[in-house]
Order: C-alpha cells, then sequence, then structure tokens
RNA sequence: CGGGGCGUAGCGCAGCCUGGUAGCGCGCCUGCUUCGGGAGCAGGAAGUCGGAGGUUCAAAUCCUCUCGCCCCGACCA
C-alpha cells in the first residue's frame, strides 16, 4: 500500500522529466523530424527489442559438446544453434554482432579503395580445372553435381570466379587496379570441424582481390589492404597483432596473418620486445646464437638406454643445449636426417617448404631399424648411409663440439666438431620466446596465443597466367594481372572476440560489435510506473541512435541480472520500485562491474557519457 | 583419415551389465505464494529410446549393419 502511494506521489515528477526529456508526451513515437539525424542510420536497422518479443533463449548449463568459451557462451547466450557438424545458424542476437563486424569491414574495404561484389556460392568445376584446383584441393572442397551430371562445387573461396569476371571484363591498363571484394558464405569440408564458430565448415568471410599492372601498384595494394585491416580490427574493439607468416598451398610470395590476442588461440605468435616484428612461430626467423662448449677429444662412449636428449644429457653431464638431436623424416622416397640442438623443436613447415610444400612424416623406429639400420635415439649425422639426405640446422653449423649419436645402439659421440657435420645448412630449428631478433638485433622474442581472423597474400600471376587475366599495357602489349587476396574472418571474427572478452559471469562485449549498446532491465515489469519510465527511456535513448535490448519479462530481479551479464551487452539500465522511489536507476557498465545511481532527469546524459568512453560515436580510430 | 566416446522428452542425464511398467533434474504450460543476483509448493503437457535388420513369447536393454554427433592427432579465415 505504501509503495502505491509513492507511486502515485512519484508519477508527476516522472511525467515531468519525460516531458523534458522526450520534447513531447511519452505516449507519443516521435516524429522522425525529431532524431538526431547523424543517428538515422542506426535507427533505421535497429530498433529496440523486447525480450518479451524476441527470441532469445539462453541457457544456464554449459551445452557438453563445447569446449572453448566462445562457443560455450553463444550457446548459451542463445546466439547460434547447431544444424549439422560445424554448421550453425546465427540467431537473432548473433546476427545483430555478426552485422555490425561486416559493416565495419565495408567502410574500411570502400574507404581503402575496394568495390564490393556478390559472387555465386556454388560454382562449376571448369573453373577450377583451369586453375589446375579442382585436383589438388582435394576432400576440403565440397563437391556436387546437378541434374544434368555436370560437376560444380561449393565455393571455399573465389580466385577462380574473381579471375574470371576480371578476365572478361578488364582489357586496358586503364581499368587498373581494381580491387574486389565480397561478403559471403563459405563452405570448407574442414577434416575436422572444432569449437563452434572459431572452426566451422560453413563461416562467414570477407575476401578482396586486387588486380594490378605491376609490382609496385600491387604492393600499393597489399599495403592498403593491411592498414585496412588494422584499422578493422581496431575498430571491433580488439587486441590484435598483426604477423608475418607462411604462404602455405595458397602459394605467393609475401603474406601477413592478423591475429587476435587470446589464451585460447590455435597459433602461437612470437613479437620481438624490441621492434615491431611479428611471426607465427612457423614462419618466425632468429638471429643464430653461437653455442660453444669446452673443447674436449672426439671419442665414442658408451651411453646405455639413453636414447633421449634429457637422458643423455644428465649421464654425459652436458647441457642440453650442446647435444644434438637427428630426426629422421620421409619426403616421398628421400629420408632426411634433420639434425638440430637438443633443446630445439624442429620447424615442419619450415622442412616441407624445402620441399615445395609437399608432405613430409617422420620414420617410424621400425621402419628406421629395419631398412636403414639407424638406431631410433642413437642416430647421428656422422657416417650415415649415403642414401640418406643430410639437413643441417643453422645452429648446428656454427657451434660445437657437441653430443650426437653414432649411429649404434647404446653408443653417443662426444667432442664432435661443426666441420665433421656433413650436410646442407638450413634453417630447420623452431624460434621460441626469448631468442634474439633477427631484424634488430636486440630484442628478445615474447610468446602469445593468437586466432587467425585475417590473412593478406601477395599472390602474383599465378592465377591470372593460368587463366589468361592479362591486360594490354601502354606498349600495346599483354601483361598478366598480379593479384592479390585478402580474407577476413568475420563469424571466426565474432567468436574470437568473446575468447577475448569474458568472465565469469558471461560475454563482455565490446561496444563496437555488441548486439545493442544497452541492456534495460524492468525489475518490477507489472508496476505501472516502471512500464512507463522504461518506455519513455526507451524512447529517449532510441531518439539519441541507442540500441537497446529491453528486458520487460515477467522474471524475477535475480534472473534478469544473470541473464543479462550472461548476454554481456556493455551497459545495464537497471530501474526498480527500489530506485525510483529516491527517484533513481542504476546504471552498470558490464565490463568493471560498477554501478551508479543516477537521477532519472540525468541517465540519459549519463548513459550517453559511458557509451562514449567505451568508444561510441567514434567511425575512425 | 586413424584412435577414443556418446546417441533415451527442448537441454543435461539415469535405466542397458542381469530382457518384462521409460524415469530424474532443468526448461515449458496452469494456479497460488514469492520478488535486487538463475525462487517455493501443487498440478500438467511432452519421448517411433538415432535408423534398419536379427535373436526372443517379449528388446531402450542381447547380436549385426548403418547414420549422426563429440573428443585426441595431420589442414586453414
Amino acid at each position: 500500500m505504501k509503495i502505491k502511494v509513492n507511486a502515485i506521489a512519484l508519477k508527476s515528477h516522472v511525467l515531468e522529466w519525460l516531458a523534458s526529456a522526450t520534447g513531447s508526451h511519452p505516449n507519443l513515437v516521435l516524429a522522425p523530424e525529431n532524431l538526431d539525424p547523424i543517428h538515422l542510420k542506426s535507427r533505421e536497422i535497429c530498433c529496440t527489442m523486447r525480450r518479451s518479443r524476441y527470441l532469445l533463449n539462453t541457457v544456464k548449463e554449459t551445452p557438453k559438446e563445447a569446449v572453448v568459451i566462445s562457443h560455450q557462451l553463444m550457446l548459451r547466450a542463445g546466439m547460434i544453434k547447431q544444424l549439422a557438424s560445424g554448421i550453425y545458424s546465427f540467431l537473432p542476437l548473433a546476427l545483430r554482432s555478426l552485422r555490425k563486424i561486416e559493416q565495419i569491414v565495408r567502410e574500411e574495404m570502400n574507404a581503402a579503395g575496394a568495390i564490393e561484389l556478390l559472387m555465386p556460392s556454388v560454382q562449376p568445376s571448369e573453373l577450377w580445372v583451369e586453375s589446375g584446383r579442382w585436383q589438388i584441393y582435394g576432400k576440403e572442397l565440397l563437391r556436387m553435381k546437378d541434374r544434368k551430371d555436370n560437376d560444380f562445387c561449393y565455393g571455399p573461396t573465389h580466385e577462380e570466379v574473381v579471375t574470371d569476371i576480371v578476365r572478361k571484363e578488364v582489357r586496358s591498363y586503364k581499368d587498373l587496379p581494381l580491387n574486389l571484394y565480397q561478403i559471403q558464405t563459405k563452405f570448407r569440408d574442414e577434416v575436422r570441424p572444432r569449437f563452434g564458430l572459431m572452426r566451422g565448415r560453413e563461416f562467414i568471410m570477407k575476401d578482396a582481390y586486387s588486380f594490378d599492372v605491376d609490382d609496385p601498384s600491387a604492393d600499393r595494394s597489399y599495403q592498403a589492404m593491411y592498414d585496412a585491416y588494422k584499422r578493422i580490427f581496431s575498430r571491433c574493439g580488439l587486441a590484435f597483432r598483426p604477423v608475418e607468416a607462411d604462404s602455405g598451398l595458397i602459394g605467393g610470395s609475401y603474406t601477413h596473418e592478423f591475429h587476435v590476442l587470446a589464451q585460447s588461440g590455435e597459433d602461437e605468435i612470437l613479437s620481438c620486445d624490441q621492434c615491431d616484428y611479428a611471426a607465427n612461430v612457423e614462419r618466425c626467423e632468429r638471429q643464430i646464437e653461437t653455442r660453444s662448449a669446452a673443447a674436449r677429444p672426439f671419442e665414442k662412449v658408451a651411453t646405455p638406454g639413453k636414447k633421449s636428449i634429457e637422458d643423455v644429457s644428465a649421464f654425459l653431464n652436458v647441457p642440453a643445449e650442446n647435444c644434438l638431436k637427428t630426426l629422421l623424416y620421409q619426403n616421398g622416397e628421400t629420408i632426411l636426417a634433420c639434425c638440430l640442438a637438443g633443446d630445439r623443436e624442429l620447424n615442419e613447415t619450415a622442412l616441407k617448404n624445402l620441399f615445395d610444400g609437399e608432405e613430409v612424416f617422420l620414420v617410424d623406429p621400425q621402419t628406421a631399424q629395419e631398412k636403414y639400420g639407424l638406431p631410433i635415439g642413437f642416430v647421428g649425422p656422422i657416417d650415415l648411409p649415403q642414401s640418406i639426405t643430410a639437413l643441417v640446422d643453422r645452429e648446428i653449423a656454427e657451434g660445437g663440439p657437441w653430443v650426437c649419436g653414432a649411429n649404434q645402439v647404446d653408443h653417443h659421440f662426444v667432442g664432435v666438431t661443426a666441420d665433421q657435420i656433413r650436410g646442407k645448412i638450413v634453417n630447420l630449428g623452431q624460434t621460441r620466446a626469448g631468442d634474439r631478433c633477427p631484424r634488430c638485433q636486440n630484442g628478445h622474442f615474447t610468446s602469445h596465443r593468437g586466432i587467425e581472423v585475417g590473412h593478406v597474400f601477395k599472390l602474383g600471376t599465378k592465377y591470372s597466367e593460368r587463366m589468361g587475366a592479362t591486360f594490354l599495357d601502354a606498349q600495346g602489349s599483354s601483361q598478366p594481372c598480379i593479384m592479390g587476396c585478402y580474407g577476413i574472418g568475420v563469424s571466426r571474427t565474432m567468436a574470437a572476440a568473446i575468447e577475448q572478452n569474458f568472465d565469469e559471469q558471461g560475454i563482455i562485449w565490446p561496444l563496437q560489435i555488441a548486439p545493442f549498446h544497452v541492456n534495460l532491465l524492468n525489475l518490477d515489469p507489472s508496476a505501472e510506473l516502471t512500464q512507463q519510465t522504461c518506455d519513455s527511456l526507451v524512447t529517449a535513448l532510441e531518439a539519441k541512435g541507442i540500441e537497446v535490448l529491453y528486458d520487460d519479462r515477467d522474471e524475477r530481479p535475480g534472473f534478469k541480472f544473470k541473464d543479462a551479464d550472461l548476454i554481456g551487452l556493455p551497459l545495464q539500465i537497471i530501474v526498480g520500485m527500489r530506485g525510483l522511489q529516491g527517484g533513481t536507476v542504476e546504471i552498470k557498465a558490464r565490463r568493471t562491474g560498477q554501478r551508479q545511481q543516477v537521477a532519472l532527469a540525468g541517465a540519459v546524459d549519463e548513459v550517453i557519457a559511458q557509451l562514449q568512453e567505451l568508444g561510441w560515436g567514434k567511425e575512425r580510430v
């Protein structure tokens, strides 16, 4: 009863505020001319959503199939729904975030001079046969036949299609440079889909393709994309790092990956603590430092049962870094003896690249013994059979003396000097944290985990030559276009954002890609006063272009708090009778957890102020 | 593709070994109470036990085959 009396007394006060806040009667919908024009765009696509009328079902328990945090939270927050392995529906909440990422990508791509188009997702095999990839792409390419039995595939990427367009449309150097992009659903029949959106089979990707007349121009196109990518991920509010990368099978000479930094990242990246060199561990160079040890005479010693570097090191009292390990790899019929320091890992990517990216496999111990007479655990580079190709890591070639296997069970050599080791000197060892940077020769590497969300490639003329994408230069002679390709995993970026921004309670959206800006919680939805207050807050916030998710459901307060934290919108406005009796509402910042009681009259201004602090209204970074 | 695991109500699971009535928690619907951190009580709806074949008087349960999903290793946005 008491509350009722207070409520009535309050009502006039609230109505007064409403009139001043919206400039009209609260029940009146604002006419368009009352809207701040700069916010019209966001209003068009983002009306307030009432939870009672929205498709958003959250769950308390973590679904068992989800092992990474983004997958768990997206399922719990009702963002995605699995349809088949690696194939997900984006439910409304997720779609809103996705659209925001797409919009940032569009704006920055357009600003960088790229032109949007949309290519078919289903592609005829002819183009792929022409580029040579129908044969080599393997099972990852989802192939299908139409009713006339013609071969098609669902596009995992669009080099072929875009090159086909360009060869038909571009004739003169005057038509170049050209950079075409699209945002589209791709399908790659991954060997093992996992981690929800992080490694799905169907995913949304922005792919861009540049065509230039010569190398300097192609390099400018590449640089423009590199810069655009930096702006894109900054605007998404993510901590990221561009790194030099391995070009892998797509080929090409020059490539960077963009990684969102997160503990759960699948890639290791190394960055110099002094200069700006950073690279994927697969690709990272290092400054070779000579490892010397006390000279000792060359001799064979017995090392009974000491197979591992650890055992040998302990047994002979020689540090692992002065021991030498020899790994037997196989490339086709060729057997490779790969020598590197005992404390260093082999970089398989580097090894593969010595063989044009062909697969290499470790030789199993039984085969090594039976076919080549080499006892695994005691293999060394000295007196290897002629049929075996020895590869020696540069680190070995410059140091010594070393301890190494004697190619005889239970025996090692000690006092081995570098000139005793025959073999081709190459870079085989994997760089690791603490190694010296080769660029500035001053700093040392630190290690991070990263999620690859973007990749820029300089492709060269591989596709344009094969598919005849040529133009006439100023001299009238035909030249192949120099190509580049540039991808951003849009749906993966959304997942990566969550991997980087969460706590025990749920997601913490960066404002720029949050599905809504504000979560308005009506704690007493059956009370007329809270209803009216919320309605008018909604109107006032909308008029400022602020996107509101309004929890008007008939649920208990605790339930709504948990839900709001799980969904993780940047700000929560909490409206309850308790606060309204003092004429206040509460504003809670999701990331800091900081709560503030503010007078109703100042609530919208305070929300705007807090949103601005989170980066609201900053179009460009 | 190799290795492992799991398919029973929308979700999480028990039941299976030792064949015979399909069960629990969450969620959902109704009512009452409750109401600032995922409420309580009472009532209710909901399952071709992944599919096919077999054994049996009788199969969620035993056998065979199949499909799907998840996890661990080699690929990639």
